[in-house]
DNA sequence: CTACAACCTGTAGTAACTACAGGAGCAAGC
DNA sequence: GCTTGCTCCTGTAGTTACTACAGGTTGTAG
C-alpha cells in the first residue's frame, strides 16, 4: 500500500491530477489511514495508469472511463473497447489532416517571406483572404 | 456600416466570439448608434477576418494580436510576422508529430482486437503498459 | 521537540470560446 | 397605435482537463 505521492510516482500522474480524477469520478476513491490520508494499492496505481496511457494516446476522459469500466467486463466488452479505439483513431486522423492543412498554408506563407521592401507579403495575405 | 450580425455573417466570426475579441482588445472597440448598437466598417470587418484566418492557422490569440498589430507598422515588421509565422508552423509540426505517433500506436492497439475468446488484447495492453 | 516534508480541503485560474438569462430597440403588419 | 418577432445589449456561467495556490494537519528524522 503506498502513499499519494508514491502513487504519483509510479502511475506518471501529478497528486494534484489523481486527486482530480477522484473528485470527478474516473477512479474510485481509495482507501484512508485513520489519519485521512489516501492509500493506493499496486491495482489502483495500475488504475492510474491505466488513465494516462489512454489520455496519451488522445483519448478524451469519458473514454478513457469506459475504458477503464470495461476492463472488469465480460469479453463482449471487448468489441466496445475496440469500436472506442477506433473511433479515436479516425478523430486523431482528422486532426493530422487538419494540422497538415495548416502546415501547408503556413508553409505558403513563410514561401513569399522577406521578398519585396515597401510590402509584406505575409501580412497582406492574410488580411486579403 | 454594418451591424454585428452582419458583420458576424461577413467576417465568420460569431456575434458572441466578436464581442468576445472587443471585451479581451484582440480587435478595438466600434462606434455604437444611439442606441448603444455595435456598428462595423469594412475595415473593421477586414480586421475580425484577418483574426479569423490566424485562428484557422493554429495561432494562439496572443499572436493574432501581434500579427494584427503588424499591419499598420513599417516594413520592418515583415521580418517579425515571418518570424512569428516560422514558430507556429514548428509548432504545428510538433502536434502533426504527436498525433501520428498516437495514430500509429492506436493502430497497434487495434489490429490486435477481436482475436481470442476470453481476454481482449486491447485491455489487456492498456493496463499493463 | 523542533524542523520540514508530505498530506489534506477547497477555491481559482488557464485557452478560447459558447450558451444562456433577462432586458431593450427596431421594422412590419394590422 | 400596438403587437409580433427578430436583433441587439450586458453580464454571468459553463466547457476540457488540468494546474496552482492558500491555509491547515500529519508524519518523520535528527
Amino acid at each position: 500500500m503506498y502513499s499519494i505521492g508514491v502513487a504519483a510516482e509510479r502511475s506518471g500522474v501529478t497528486i494534484e491530477t489523481i486527486r482530480y480524477y477522484e473528485r470527478e469520478g474516473i477512479v474510485s476513491k481509495p482507501d484512508r489511514t485513520s489519519a485521512g490520508h489516501r492509500i493506493y494499492s499496486d491495482d489502483g496505481i495500475a488504475r492510474l495508469r491505466f488513465v494516462k496511457r489512454c489520455r496519451d494516446l488522445g483519448f478524451p476522459i469519458p473514454e478513457a472511463k469506459s475504458l477503464l469500466s470495461l476492463t472488469d467486463g465480460s469479453q463482449t466488452s471487448c468489441s466496445s473497447a475496440c469500436a472506442i479505439a477506433e473511433e479515436q483513431r479516425g478523430l486523431v486522423r482528422n486532426k493530422i489532416a487538419d494540422l497538415k492543412r495548416m502546415e501547408t498554408e503556413l508553409s505558403e506563407l513563410i514561401g513569399q517571406c522577406p521578398d519585396s521592401e515597401d510590402t509584406c507579403p505575409i501580412l497582406e495575405d492574410l488580411l486579403s483572404s
